[in-house]
DNA sequence: CGCGCAACCTGTCTGC
DNA sequence: TGCAGACAGGTTGCGC
């Protein structure tokens, strides 16, 4: 569920009320939630901690801690993050009432704050994994599997022509790749691409100049147009006061199977790329062929 | 190294 | 109503 939209309008909500802030007290309810160290591990690094600040990486949320490490927690697919005010107000999100059945069921960390707030990771699928880590493990961390920041100035154009360059696996595909663009996930994949033109299945390798720059500014107006919505709630996403983001309500491929796309009035088809449902116009996005065109001759405008 | 796909889990919805 | 099967925002590991 949550993409760097979501996760972001996560974090923006909870900087000003966490920072400064202590973890009083830190309840894993599920071992998965600390995989693969212990939950007694992670319970105590953060039991105690203030925090200092709350950043992001890509999907990855990241609570600098008051020692130097820093709480690490990434939502996947279902998890939450939910803040209650030190009175116990209940947004309407709250985890503990949102889960259906058992109040508790899918409740699996609790981080009471020193003002008698909580934080509360919630997540039915138990995808969701937190961990503690000192500043250099951290950097290796992100290093090894995130790439470009898309919300950042370092995300080029030639940035755009350098990762995709040589790439043979399709663009849906290249998009979903954390270590090339990081925090696209499979929304936000198909709406940059069908802002950018480009078809889901085209090779990377295949884009032209005019199409790095397409697709970089479509990543960019597509994951700028989520964050500015507070992000897209299909089923089960809420932000941190436990309410919904309306980008969903603004989709214009995502999830509209047979409706009629919004430049052209075809009908939008679905696909599966690498085992992804896949949306996109099959008008206005055209497969490029397979290599980039060469320099037609030897002596044409070479490489100086 | 690049790529495709199964696996990880649980819940919900659809079709028979 | 019951039940099998498909599908769901992400990432990792394995085989080729």
């Amino acid at each position: 569920m949550p993409e760097l939209p979501e996760v972001e309008t996560i974090r923006r909500q909870l900087e000003p009320d966490l920072c400064g802030r202590r973890f009083e007290a830190v309840e894993v309810l599920d071992p998965y939630f600390a995989k693969p160290a212990s939950a007694g591990a992670l319970e105590s690094a953060a039991s105690g901690r203030s925090v200092i600040d709350v950043g992001r990486r890509g999907k990855y949320l990241v609570f600098e801690l008051d020692d130097g490490n820093s709480l690490v927690i990434h939502l996947r697919m279902t998890g939450s993050i939910t803040l209650l005010a030190p009175d116990g107000t209940a947004s309407p999100g709250d985890a503990r009432i949102h889960a259906p059945g058992d109040p508790e069921k899918h409740l699996k960390a609790r981080f009471t704050l020193d003002d008698g707030g909580e934080m509360l990771f919630a997540d039915p699928r138990r995808f969701g994994r937190g961990f503690i880590a000192g500043p250099e493990a951290l950097e290796a961390y992100f290093d090894s599997r995130l790439g470009v920041e898309p919300l950042s100035p370092d995300f080029t154009v030639e940035a755009m022509a350098a990762m995709s360059a040589g790439r043979t696996g399709p663009l849906k595909s290249f998009l979903l790749n954390q270590k090339g663009v990081a925090g696209v996930g499979n929304i936000y994949a198909d709406e940059a691409l069908f802002r950018a033109g480009l078809h889901p299945l085209s090779p990377g390798g295949s884009m032209k100049p005019e199409h790095h720059r397409a697709l970089r500014d479509g990543v960019v107006e597509a994951l700028q147009r989520g964050l500015d919505l507070g992000g897209a709630s299909i089923d089960d996403y809420r932000d941190a006061r436990g309410d919904t983001g309306s980008m969903q309500n603004e989709f214009l491929v995502h999830r509209r199977e047979g409706e009629a796309c919004p430049r052209c009035g075809e009908k939008i088809v679905r696909i599966v790329v690498g085992g992804r449902s896949t949306y996109f116009c099959p008008a206005c996005q055209k497969r490029l062929r397979r290599r980039p065109r060469r320099l037609a001759r030897q002596g044409g405008p070479g490489r100086s």
